[in-house]
DNA sequence: ACCTATGTTATCGC
DNA sequence: GGCGATAACATAGG
């Protein structure tokens, strides 16, 4: 699930749920996922701590907590931040666990454990050494022109390259430029000024639209690529067939009649 | 046994 | 240094 609109809806859920009340228990069910902090100072750090803020950069989710702390949520291709009641079953994969104060619970499940639970006192600072660029979001035209003018690899390559946008993913990628009616494979210095306002046209609706559904594909309108995600299946936008190709290591589906 | 999978990182070769 | 390809991480499903 998690790219940048999974994230944001993650965001919203852990502001509007998990917020300004004390930690009580923190239980670390499997610590591989920690990086950096041990199970015994993640719980030190937080327990009788509140969470105050939020912030999201890319696909990294950010948790103030009160004494200095940020906590920082990474979710890999599974993971995924619930909240729920301690008197229920925590669900299977469940890894880490907040209890707060008055019973609720913060749970980040990850069936493939490639995500990752941190502490660190400086979200920025930990943005840098993780070299994380702008969030997708705050990528305007004229920045995104740059980035696509300065990379001779395929402009699909560069949408997910996180240390030049962060947030897009493979499926979003797949949809922006399936919008925009660009060839993935295509060089990002050989856009144009006109493909290149489409793309940044296309990257914010696509997000902002998919932000407001909940990030849930089930909501995502008819005519978008994610429902057609097979070799073969016909263009959502009714003129050839998808196609499934391999552009930066990644699965890509494409129409080739409408994409070029 | 094989392939696939919403992510990231290290390594090798050009 | 940039870029593509590949494997690795860990797990599940077809």
């Amino acid at each position: 699930m998690p790219e940048l609109p999974d994230v944001e809806v993650y965001r919203r859920r852990l502001a509007h749920g998990a917020l300004r009340r004390p930690v009580d228990e923190v239980r670390v069910h499997d610590a591989t996922l920690l990086e950096g902090v041990t199970a015994e100072a993640l719980a030190t750090r937080m327990v009788g701590r509140r969470l105050t803020g939020t912030a999201r950069r890319g696909k990294h989710l950010f948790a103030r907590v009160s004494g200095g702390d940020h906590l920082v949520l990474h979710f890999g291709m599974t993971g995924v931040l619930l909240t729920d009641d301690v008197e229920e079953e925590p669900p299977r994969h469940t890894r880490v666990a907040w209890t707060l104060r008055g019973g609720t619970r913060l749970l980040f499940v990850n069936q493939r454990k490639l995500g990752h639970v941190a502490l660190t006192g400086d979200a920025d600072d930990y943005c840098r050494r993780h070299d994380l660029g702008p969030d997708a979001l705050d990528v305007d035209g004229p920045a995104l022109r740059r980035l696509l003018g300065g990379h001779r690899g395929s402009v699909k390559a560069l949408l997910m390259d996180q240390s030049a946008i962060a947030g897009l993913g493979n499926i979003y990628t797949d949809e922006v430029l399936f919008h925009a009616r660009l060839d993935p494979r295509r060089p990002a210095d050989g856009i144009d000024v006109r493909e290149a306002a489409r793309v940044h046209r296309q990257l914010h609706r696509v997000v902002r639209v998919a932000v407001d559904a909940g990030a849930d594909p089930a909501r995502l309108p008819r005519g978008w690529l994610l429902h057609a995600r097979e070799q073969g299946a016909p263009c959502p936008r009714g003129n050839g067939e998808v196609a499934r190709v391999r552009v930066g290591g990644r699965s890509t589906y494409f129409c080739r009649a409408c994409q070029s």
